[in-house]
RNA sequence: GGGAUCUUAGCUCAGCUGGGAGAGCAUCUGCCUUACAAGCAGGGGGUCACAGGUUCGAGCCCUGUAGGUCCCACCA
């Protein structure tokens, strides 16, 4: 088997584009359905087609990378099902904008023309994403790239819509929308900011009719609005305002005359307690007045400049006419005061324009009955959320969602599939094109609705129209539902939430078990990456700099599931120290195993140190996988980190030196193989995480024909269970730890080597010791070991360290600082007394024994001996060292 | 107005089901030891925001307080 040769320095930018398309060649990404396997499914949060590449994004699909690869390697038949999304609005501002430039008119080349445009573009940028998604090292199945606007999914929609319709879940109707003046379209409530602005309450006096003098006060923060009004509200409990029920009031400015009328909508603490209606241009006022059968008087165009019902105003931008509006009523004396005020204006999220409330003909899709099913499946938790805690968030939302406004004033989308006949102007809406013949009056000629729908209405459906829905295609049964969804919390209204309703309401199923919730990726001020800031980090920048690997380790390392985390490029610089740590380890045994592999040695051929580490990595692979199988990645993969860092680099590696440089060591082998399955089972473990370098390490340990991505992952092995190894170990490395500690105290030159006694009473003990004395030599820097039962024939002032169960004595050639030994072991004699005194307290505590688990009990008797024994011998070492100064 | 969340080492943050607090960076000391100076060895540094409570035992659970962040919301 040939092996592939490591360069000798790690540098990830040519090999993560090579190994990305190994990958590709061998078809490694693609999923089919069988049924031999069980599935797991993600389907990718659709990028928009105009979209580039961010940190968002990165976090993002790494996440579902991970997962993917993890279950792959699991032996699950895993599908990340990729594509992206027509991004309506997004898209058509873009391209509206581009054509501008170019001095082409979006209304003067007319929507079939404009449309040629969309696709035009769309067919330039639209894998420009996917391929940088490929630059993190993505394992989604490329092979089924969908579309939210390929024919597929248009049909899916078309279909949904109708389903909706007939059941009279969708349907058209004349309400109060959010309406954004700059893009001149309606827009559902999610799409709403709410943004604190400075402001005004204009109190302004409306004259009663018929009672010279006399006025009703009234407050507003749009005066303009006034142009509208069609009553005055008061709260039919308030005494104050009886009297003037039934009476008229005199519009100022218009002249018009409008009734008080009592609703109990009107909160008599507030402002006046007299509130002025107008039903055309706020949501509440519109329902007080379908209450009140009061006329509703529409002021505005649709660039929000008034309308020709406005008088004087008509023409004017919206904000004009309010600065006109208050000199007109400051003139005729009518208002009564400013006050100024900060309160939240709704923008649109996109464009942040002020959004008006305008009374409008739209789509709407009844919510109730879809929300309560929605709601239902959290709570039998068929769908869960990883932090729980956002369950809240998509609770409160739908106990309190309004019906969704689904169509848009725009081009780029899909059209809405409502036919009106020409003559008698009959709506049909049906899936497939225009109808032939008018149900009702038999006419031939159709215009289709020219609105197009909400761009989430297709991505509510992508779960299941990216697997075939409507058909029953063998995909359809096989992976879905799906298994998990990855996504940040700012996007659970807009499509977490229309994914579950859609999906229950179309398959009776939630589209996912578990939807995993990231948070955002911050500056490392802690502030929102964004365009107009300039603030924010190019992921392939970083991926230029430091590596795909590098990037992925440092977004998912030490960040809690759903929070915030900020970008740090020290962060990313460690993460490549630890690929570069990684490569070098694997350069090292490389270079030690010469041309073949090491072949499997007999079990009883392993050295303890070998054991110790087979154990740990063990250990390790049952470790990960259950933090990854509870959705804990970062965890996970520090476990990982510090097992090769510390573990297998600082400890193993530097053990088993001595068996390798002795050419004709007979436990050569057994080094070698260990060295070599142990890197092999980490690797694998960090694969998810780091799928390059781990991909390039393998394929030099194992031959090139391996793919890590598909190896089987580390199960736990009952033959790899070595506790007692575990144990000695761990006390060998305290031994040595102590010697390091005392050359470091006793300025001890690095190089020089010095004499070292291990006392200890116990025969096992020092069984132990004499059995791994070979690291006193080459860990401590030993020149001579004894091992002894008692203090015998060592020289008074040699230095010493305790440990458990063995005092290590070290003379030294130089005179030393009696002083600081007893310094230190004062020191630790008092840490010691703390100890003994909390573990004999808990120990003495008849509570503690009867209520505490035995094990508990045990262990914490355990570590009183422990304690008790290293007490003694530095109380016994301190007189002695005290009696001699 | 409602809700969520955070407060842990100088900085940024982990801490999984409650059982004597960790990482990275920074800092101090000493090392270019033949895998790695993108490194090695050793050290310093924390009344886990505050106050109560539950518990044999609380960074972790409960209540309250203070401060920060975010989301939702039709007080004109």
């Amino acid at each position: 088997m040939s092996r592939k040769v490591l360069a000798k320095t790690y540098d990830p930018a040519g090999l993560e584009d090579r190994i990305y398309q190994t990958w590709l060649e061998k078809g490694a990404f693609h999923a089919e359905v069988n049924p031999d396997k069980k599935p797991f499914t993600i389907v990718m949060p659709p990028p928009n087609v105009t979209g580039q590449l961010h940190m968002g994004h990165a976090l993002d699909n790494t996440l579902q990378d991970i997962l993917i690869r993890y279950r792959r390697m699991e032996g699950y038949e895993a599908l990340w099902q990729p594509g992206t999304d027509h991004a309506a609005i997004a898209t058509e501002v873009k391209v509206t904008n581009m054509l501008k430039e170019q001095g082409i008119d979006k209304h003067e080349i007319g929507r079939e023309k404009f449309l040629e445009y969309c696709w035009k573009w769309k067919e330039e940028y639209g894998s420009r994403i996917l391929n940088q998604l490929q630059k993190i090292g993505c394992s989604a199945d490329w092979e089924r790239e969908r579309f939210t606007m390929d024919e597929g999914c248009s049909r899916a929609v078309e279909t949904v819509f109708v389903k909706l319709y007939e059941k009279g879940w969708i349907y058209k109707g004349n309400r109060i929308i959010n309406w954004c003046p700059k893009c001149q379209t309606s827009l559902s409530d999610a799409e709403v900011e709410h943004v604190d602005q400075d402001g005004f309450f204009w109190h302004i006096n409306y004259p009663i009719v018929g009672e010279e003098g006399r006025f009703v006060e009234i407050a507003t923060t749009r005066p303009e609005t006034m142009l509208g009004d069609t009553a005055v509200a008061v709260n039919p409990e308030d005494e104050r305002y009886k009297d003037l029920l039934g009476k008229e009031l005199i519009l100022p400015l218009t002249g018009r005359t409008i009734p008080v009328i009592a609703d109990s909508y009107v909160d008599m603490e507030f402002g006046t307690g007299c509130v002025k209606i107008t039903p055309a241009h706020d949501p509440n006022d519109f329902e007080v007045g379908k209450r009140h059968q009061l006329p509703e008087i529409n002021i505005l165009n649709d660039d929000a400049s008034m309308n020709e019902r406005c008088g004087k105003y008509a023409g004017m931008d919206r904000y004009e006419a309010r600065k006109a509006i208050v000199e007109d009523l400051k003139e005729q004396n009518l208002l009564v005061k400013v006050v100024p005020i900060k309160h939240a204006v709704g923008t649109h999220d996109r464009c942040h324009t002020t959004v008006e409330p305008m009374l409008k003909p739209q789509w709407f899709v009844k919510m109730d009955e879809m929300a309560r099913a929605a709601l239902e499946v959290v709570r039998t938790e068929d769908l869960n959320f990883v932090p729980e805690h956002f369950d809240k968030t998509y609770i409160h939302w739908l106990e309190n969602i309004q019906d969704w406004c689904i169509s848009r004033q725009l081009w780029w989308g899909h059209r809405i599939p409502a036919y009106y006949c020409d003559d008698c102007g009959e709506i049909v809406v049906q899936a497939g094109g225009a109808p032939r013949i008018c149900p009702k009056c038999g006419g031939t000629h159709f215009t289709q609705d020219p609105d197009s729908l909400d761009t989430w209405f297709s991505s509510a459906l992508w779960p299941f129209s990216t697997l075939g829905w409507p058909d029953e295609t063998p995909e359809l049964s096989y992976f879905y539902p799906t298994s998990v969804l990855v996504t940040g919390y700012d996007i659970i209204f807009f499509w977490v939430i229309r994914m579950v309703f859609s999906a229950l309401e179309q398959t009776g199923q939630s589209p996912f078990k578990y939807v995993l919730i990231h948070g955002l990726v911050r500056d490392d001020q802690g502030r929102k990456m964004s365009k107009s800031l300039g603030n924010g980090i190019d992921p392939l920048e970083v991926i230029e700099k430091y590596g795909a690997d590098a990037l992925r380790l440092t977004l998912v390392t030490g960040n809690a599931p759903g929070n915030d985390m900020r970008f740090y490029w020290e962060r990313v610089e460690n993460s490549r120290n630890f690929a570069n740590k990684i490569w070098n380890a694997s350069r090292f045994i490389l270079m030690n195993l010469g041309e073949e592999l090491p072949s499997e040695v007999p079990a009883e051929s392993l050295s303890i140190a070998d054991r110790w580490i087979l154990s740990k990595v063990n250990t390790l692979a049952s470790d990960v996988t259950e933090n990854m199988d509870k959705f804990e990645l970062g965890i996970a993969v520090q476990k990982v980190y510090d097992f090769l860092w510390d573990e297998f680099c600082d400890w193993y590696i530097e053990m088993v030196k001595p068996r390798l440089y002795g050419e004709n060591d007979s436990t050569r082998p057994a080094a070698l193989w260990t060295l070599r399955t142990v890197l092999v089972q980490a690797l694998k473990l960090l694969h998810p995480f780091m799928p390059f370098i781990t991909e390039e390490l393998y394929q030099s340990l194992a031959g090139e024909d391996e793919l890590i991505m598909l190896s089987d992952w580390p199960a736990y092995r009952e033959d790899w269970s070595f506790p007692a190894e575990e144990a000695e170990i761990d006390l060998v490395k305290e031994a040595v730890r102590a010697i390091r500690n005392v050359r470091t105290s006793m300025n001890v030159a690095p190089g020089k080597r010095a004499r070292v006694f291990v006392v200890s009473p116990e025969e096992t003990i020092r069984g132990v010791f004499e059995r791994n004395r070979v690291f006193f030599a080459s860990l401590g820097m030993a020149s001579e070991v004894a091992i002894q039962e008692t203090r015998d024939g060592i020289e008074e002032d040699a230095v010493s360290a305790l440990i458990h169960k063995a005092s290590i004595f070290m003379p030294m050639e130089e005179l030393v600082d009696i002083g600081k030994e007893i310094e230190r072991l004062r020191k630790e004699q008092k840490r010691l007394e703390g100890e003994l005194k909390r573990s004999r307290g808990m120990l003495n505590n008849e509570k503690f024994l009867s209520k505490a688990p035995a094990a508990k009990v045990e262990e914490e008797q355990g570590k009183l001996r422990k304690y008790e024994e290293l007490f003694e011998q530095v109380s016994e070492r301190l007189t002695q060292l005290e009696s001699r100064s």
